[in-house]
DNA sequence: AATTTAATGTTGACACTGCTAACATAATCA
DNA sequence: TGATTATGTTAGCAGTGTCAACATTAAATT
């Protein structure tokens, strides 16, 4: 019989549960449908990942993979604030528009990391995206780093939520800047770049 | 046939979903299990909740209720800017305290606040707290204060996400501020106020 | 090269899930 | 009282995660 093993079935299903993901959502991403897609047994995906969390581990790590290199500027010695606002932006960015991605990423569909050394790996390359940036602005000591990296990302994963949470609640076209019922998370969008050059600002001067 | 109708199972769902949801997470929360754990019959709840989603909402505006509760301080005419820290850091002990409960409510899994006008209400209920103290700390501008509000609801919610991503990642426990492999986060948290106190600074000076 | 072993695939099954339809009982209201 | 509505139960469908048993192929060993 032809094509019984398929060759290269760990790699297309992940690919595939990646694009299934981001156009569904995680929690509608089932191992059975991603078998259907992929056009093999509904048990197939078994041989490849043991439960369904391998799975959405696999799929998490592609993602914090492709939001690392978003995030990414590459810079030799100085580092402005502007490059950090940018960075900033692209982050938020990247979390709007794979908002399914991001939920699943940041989430607790994966309960820990570190049964999972690639994507712990991964999600930490993303830190150091921060912690390097920083370390360039200026001659700070490592707890100083600290705290301005985990102030702005966690600055930066706040707006992602609740933006689109106030998205929801207003109903309104998110980087719109009409002011709806409920207009500052609105507002903050259409002005994001002058926003986060102010919370930027204040997290510089720690 | 006595107790055929039960005369409170809506509260009586809602209140038993409500420990279910926090003990186990929401997605783990099934109907059929709450009618097992309400000793109804599987298909009970159907007649207070229509689906799924009408279930996470009820929850979900109990947790909003509760948030609101316990982030609200009284005051009469001045805030001080301990007053916001403080309210700053009983919103992120509720989240990391009812983690799992928070999750459904800053989730996805209520897609649309519109269709839960109840739920609705008390979300934005949370927001009003927030306005209420900026607007009663300085003379500010709605836009001001709607821009203070934004970033400070979304720097406690970061935290609350990140704070317990790298508790996660690190694998220790949280409020310690042993430095670990990834110490930034820890360090935080083991410094919390001090660390607030820094950031409402900057988003009081704008 | 032949044979054993391991990797990778399929089929069938179990328990669980959300949800609906059809029916049973009880409370409300005319 | 009788009809209507609200609220409960039972039976069943389609979908899910996961496992066991089996089939086929690739890789390793003799």
């Amino acid at each position: 019989m032809k094509n019984y093993h398929h060759g290269n079935l760990k790699e297309e299903l992940i690919s595939c549960a990646c694009v299934m993901c981001e156009r569904d959502g995680y929690t509608k991403l089932s191992i059975r449908s991603l078998a259907k897609e992929s056009n093999v047994s509904q048990t197939a995906p078994y041989r490849h990942f043991k439960t369904k969390e391998d799975l959405y581990a696999a799929v998490s790590k592609n993602g914090f993979n492709k939001l690392s290199k978003a995030i990414h500027v590459d810079v030799d010695k100085k580092v402005t604030k502007k490059q950090i606002v940018d960075m900033a932006i692209k982050y938020i960015e990247f979390g709007l528009k794979n908002a399914n991605t991001y939920d699943l990423m940041l989430g607790t569909a994966v309960g820990n990391f570190n049964n999972y050394p690639e994507l712990l790996e991964s999600a930490n390359s993303v830190f150091d995206n921060f912690r390097s940036n920083f370390s360039k602005l200026a001659n700070d000591s490592d707890e100083v780093i600290a705290f301005k990296c985990i102030t702005l990302w966690s600055m930066v994963h706040g707006l992602v939520g609740i933006l689109r949470k106030v998205q929801v609640i207003a109903n309104e076209p998110l980087m719109n800047p009409d002011d709806g019922p409920m207009p500052s998370a609105l507002f903050i969008a259409g002005n994001l770049e002058d926003h986060l050059d102010k919370v930027v600002s204040g997290i510089i001067k720690n």
